[in-house]
DNA sequence: CCAATATTGATACGATCGTACCAACAATTG
DNA sequence: CAATTGTTGGTACGATCGTATCAATATTGG
């Protein structure tokens, strides 16, 4: 049977990130998430029994799709080896240019303002994603350093700290209307044009 | 008489404001912000009518603080006349170091994620508060980059919007528990010797 | 001092919430 | 075939929500 009660969850899911994404995560009821995907109340007590595992679950779904977005933003990248394209391809990810994109970070964000007065969310590891970011930036940035791509004087650690909150600071500018997507992109790489200095000629 | 109506509705706004930073906006309900500020049910009905209400006049009240905080962080940089000071008092303010900033940012955060779905909310002026403050930086970096304080080649624009994206970037992970805001000043420092170079000797 | 006006309090009502319970049907197994 | 198990649906219950209504007290103006 392709899909099963798999298929059940996720048609679920899908409803309760929709619905978050448009009328926002405090509009999900129990009720509200079962009309959504199209389900009955019962259908969603039986998947997910209460509504606390229903927002983990969410949470998950949601952190589920990160892997599989970034992978196709390195791949729509190019060059593997040059580390201001991998840089720029992990980051734009955290810009809302599309729709898909822009719900995305969106309920994110609600998620990760939640967990700031809620233990329980605050315990989920998907929020811990900005720190493996982190770490990934870093060891990036010291490998280009060495190379000679960034300055000697880079401190690749801050420099890590710096787009991952350059990025964070953006997409939410651009999600809260302040700025076009295109405007973001362009501080960014204003940004990075200073980071990566080009070499002479 | 000194407060009078006033007093009240600052004393329940306080309230709403002291439990959307304790236990998250989404648990503020007419019932819960009248206990938390130690008034009957109706007398926050008397105050503010609807709920709706009731919340936009907190948003009102957490915005009509900021002025006041920032004269303060002014005040407190001492040399008006130079730009790099001013700038870091500005974005210092951004990084919730206090309790006091902590519940600031938290529930300015809560608000304008709720405004990304909420019509009513995003029409509120408050939340263009960031677009004053860019205006601002802009100016600001002007006059320096005329002044020699800035590399010639520096964009004044992209720099102000890159200052303020890195410091609600560096405040979200404060306030999330990410980095402490120790960590966060260190690195927002380290861009603020990048973008205001030492002049040689 | 008395009336009218503003302020504060207790309570009620309908709606919606999360959750629990019970019935119907499908699939599987002896 | 009968019976057990897994899956789906309808409905009920207590709690809490926003809001409205009614009563009591404090204040003010004649």
């Amino acid at each position: 049977m392709p899909g099963g009660p798999d298929a059940r969850r996720t048609q679920i899911l899908d409803g309760l990130l929709r619905l978050a994404g448009r009328r926002g995560l405090h509009t999900a009821s129990m009720r509200t998430v079962a009309a959504e995907a199209g389900v009955s109340l019962r259908l969603v007590q039986y998947y997910f029994e209460t509504k606390e595992k229903l927002l983990v679950a969410g949470l998950e779904h949601l952190a589920a799709r990160m892997p599989g977005r970034l992978a196709a933003r390195l791949a729509a990248a190019g060059d593997r080896e040059d580390p201001r394209a991998v840089v720029e391809a992990v980051l734009a990810e955290a810009l809302p240019t599309d729709e898909e994109s822009r719900v995305f970070h969106l309920v994110y964000t609600s998620y990760a303002v939640l967990s700031a007065t809620d233990p329980v969310l605050a315990a989920q590891p998907f929020l811990r994603a900005p720190d493996e970011m982190e770490r990934f930036l870093t060891g990036l940035l010291e490998t280009a350093r060495h190379a000679g791509r960034l300055p000697a004087a880079s401190d690749p650690a801050a420099e890590a700290v710096l787009l991952l909150a350059v990025s964070a600071g953006l997409g939410t500018s651009v999600l809260l209307g302040q700025r076009t997507s295109g405007e973001a992109m362009n501080v960014f790489h204003y940004h990075l044009d200073r980071l990566f200095p080009e070499p002479a000629g």
